[in-house]
DNA sequence: GTGAAAGCGCTAACAT
DNA sequence: ATGTTAGCGCTTTCAC
């Protein structure tokens, strides 16, 4: 008969005829109980469905053994990311939580209130994607995914986000396109300010002169590219193709493209960025640059557990390869618009 | 200056030169602070960088404005769902957490130590998708996406799986296959009983017999399509059409379906369920059933938020539509072999 | 080998 | 308006 709602230690204790204490230490392997005592409080256990509560456990131990994976909100590129560390949590002894800090809009410095709600309590250690502020020292080891623009000390795990960007233009200009624009990313951001960068040395490199009037700014949000699109786009010598600093932002710009009735490939070239699994399933399919957002989560993975265990990081920031995928989304420029 | 590392409520009051309790009032804006003393608190809150720690804090409050989701692991599935809610939860008092509860290998009764670990204490209700066993009666508030088998008390949201099962085999038969294989998914879910009746249902619709030796079973994990995949199709008389229970096996069993030479759709056809992004990535693009797996999330969500406001639910259990996806990993079947 | 007692950081009565 | 006190459920000395 199993007895459910909460229970707690010291029901446990009291059925089992010893007390808090001891129960404390068979739950938690300690030395200093015997055999028989040990077997009796485990039935216990079992038989109420005894588990302790992490929020008192955490309370007085410094491990919970779960590690955090601290993001704004759960979106498609976040998920990759948690799916690549969930993947190799397999292998360890921590298991792992998430954390979406950003559900009440702060769009700034929701990483610092996560990390001091959770680390060095809830937290044993924590991944950040996309973090907003520079963090020097916070309570446990943290590694940072896709980081803040600015030196830090904090490890991290990004992309080549110059050479991806630097294909996806390249990309387009080898269809013939001359007139490209781009979407900015989050100006926060290191791999928005790399993106441009990518964009600009494939410019000089054709020999292409960048209109600057042919730049807006999202934030990597979906909603954020619908006033830049329409900016760039809703004019009489818009661009032949643009170049969106994410995937999410290059869909939406697609869309605002259709609402104007241009047609993309045909009228509009778009490129995106991350290759998240929504963009071969966008209309027309995205033509994208890859980030190995899996394997980025694996290593933001390896990086804490090293930085866990002690260890004197190697490389304590990991930059992994792009690759561009061409899919539908661009073309050549229509002939008469070139 | 902004102090980082571990600050306690009791490092604010000495720097204001308060007592403990009066900061605690201002962080959760309870009346009796005098506007001067509140501006003063707020100010080295501000300065010090404080945040309340989520574990002591819901130690001893009961609320804690947090709503978990539960899952096994993260992976396309769970993650999808995850989107979901994190899209409906903007417009709540709550925050999210999410929880992968199986890291260390269970496959039964995660979601029954997660909820123990974390209801009551951390989480204020939770959505637990995919449990592994009836719980009746948690210590907070819960909602089942895809649940188990067995009645129970606890609402739920799934989809119409036995409607969208049959869609599936039905399109198999439309294009002229007999001979249908079928990899169940986990035996213990609600869904995976669904859809083998779907299944069934379709083949006796269509006055075809079901061969019980092309019936086989897997888990809903990748893996677990493996030796299924390799039982049904590396035999002579294997089926022209395989109805895989999930995206996850339905992928796997096309890459079974290569190791042994066959070509799909040209040799076997393969139909999914889920419409995870990441049946549209796959070589060939699969069909599969679409769930509506965002929506399912926010309806789950919108279930929780009733419970949590005392509500009674007019709908208890919340099903969905399903719609078949027809891509490029079903065709008609090799001539020779109908 | 076992239990009593202190305390983790916080909240909520209750005094003052 | 503010502080004192008593826990929340657990772990951890330290007595016995």
């Amino acid at each position: 008969m199993v007895t459910y709602g909460r229970v707690r230690m010291e029901d446990v204790a009291r059925q089992a005829g010893v007390s808090v204490a001891t129960v404390s230490k068979v739950v938690n392997g300690r030395y200093g109980v015997s055999a028989t005592t040990t077997a009796r409080v485990a039935d216990v256990i079992s038989e109420l469905g005894y588990e302790a509560s992490l929020g008192a456990r955490s309370l007085r131990s410094t491990r919970t053994g779960i590690l955090g994976v601290l993001v704004a909100e759960f979106e498609p590129f976040s998920t990759e990311l948690l799916k690549g560390v969930s993947g190799a949590m397999a292998d360890t002894d921590y298991e792992l939580m998430a954390f979406a800090g950003a559900t009440h809009g702060e769009t700034v410095g929701w990483e610092r209130r996560s990390l001091r709600r959770l680390g060095g309590t809830l937290l044993d250690g924590a991944i950040v994607v996309t973090p907003t502020v520079i963090e020097p020292g916070a309570a446990v080891p943290v590694v940072a995914i896709d980081p803040h623009t600015g030196s830090s000390d904090v490890p991290t795990v990004d992309s080549d986000n110059v050479g991806g960007a630097r294909s996806a233009v390249e990309h387009l200009i080898g269809l013939g396109h001359t007139r490209i624009g781009m979407i900015r990313g989050r100006e926060d951001l290191e791999s928005a300010r790399l993106r441009e960068q990518g964009f600009r040395q494939a410019m000089a490199a054709a020999g292409l002169e960048v209109d600057e009037t042919l730049l807006a700014t999202g934030s990597y949000r979906s909603e954020s590219a619908v006033a830049p699109a329409l900016l760039l786009l809703d004019r009489r010598d818009r661009p032949t193709a643009v170049f969106a600093a994410n995937d999410l932002m290059a869909i939406r710009t697609v869309e605002v493209a259709r609402t104007l009735g241009l047609q993309v490939p045909a009228d509009l070239s778009v490129v995106g960025f991350d290759n998240i699994p929504e963009s071969a399933l966008a209309q027309p399919a995205l033509t994208t640059v890859a980030q190995p957002l899996r394997e980025m989560g694996r290593c933001a993975l390896d990086l804490l557990l090293s930085l866990l265990a002690g260890e004197e990081l190697a490389q304590p920031h990991v930059r992994l390869d792009t690759r561009l995928v061409e899919r539908a989304s661009t073309g050549p420029p229509a002939p008469g618009r070139l």
